[in-house]
DNA sequence: ACTTGTGTCTGTACCAACTACAGAGCGTAA
DNA sequence: TTACGCTCTGTAGTTGGTACAGACACAAGT
């Protein structure tokens, strides 16, 4: 049962096996002052409460949804005090907004591919479609 | 006409301009190896032939297509001599994957973000569904 | 000839978002 | 006690550029 209470103190590496992430990402959250210090035995060594664990799969999470870092800090509102729902919605539409932009441009690049593509057949032959068609004249 | 030459030896901010990328790209692309060094001026500066001209304009169109530097190193046979049609197809088809993957990750991302936006109602509130939902337990 | 303005040269620093490593110190089990 | 493994710190590397400072170069105007 010990083994997985949410309320030990959990060392670095603890932490980061838990919530499934690396090791120095911790500290570099920490370093970019996403994760507040945190206690630290008298020896030095840091010691994570549930709090911080609870902070930090927040931001594992909206990471893993692709909000940029800046995002995370104003989430968290670390930057102007925490934000109002409509702040919230506001930053998730625009985030949102991004991201299917990068589906579109990835599919185009995905089409202008199969249509370059077409010619290079493969064949054990140095001169190839593709590449002409990377070198043609505008 | 001359001006629209494609044999003037153009210098570095021309070259930019008619391709349509930025000035401390094509130095960036040097530096890398990417393009060789040009031809100089007496007191030192670059002078691009037709031929810098139309490797640049390949690596530029490699890399809208999404090929990574690496790649483009590989297309133009600077890693291990000028590729097969076979290897070009190779590197083209897995950077497709890639790009499909991409695609695939982030269209789960506007999926995920879109069922966490619900219940996100933009009211002016300092309770948000969104990042209740974000700091939920696993 | 001189000045002024713009272009180019070099080296280096910066961006995101981590990740990795070196060298030192700490903790614990045999 | 000694060996192994974990943690500490600071710093460098990753990708693909972009930006800037300070020193020259070049062309046009006076």
């Amino acid at each position: 049962m010990a083994i997985t209470s949410p309320r030990a103190a959990l060392k670095r590496a603890e932490l980061a096996g838990r919530l499934g992430c690396n090791l120095e990402t911790i500290r570099y959250y920490e370093r970019i002052e996403l994760l507040p210090e945190p206690a630290r035995t008298a020896s030095g060594h840091r010691l994570y409460s549930n709090e911080d664990q609870v902070r930090l799969r927040f931001i594992l999470r909206a990471r893993s949804l692709g909000f940029s870092v800046e995002d995370v800090r104003s989430l968290l509102g670390i930057n102007d005090g925490r934000p109002s729902c409509a702040e919230v919605r506001a930053l998730a539409e625009a985030h949102r907004g991004d991201i299917r932009k990068r589906i579109a441009d990835l599919k185009q690049m995905d089409r202008r591919l199969g249509e370059i593509m077409a010619g290079c057949t493969g064949a054990e032959t140095p001169d190839c479609a593709l590449t002409d068609k990377l070198f043609e004249d505008s």
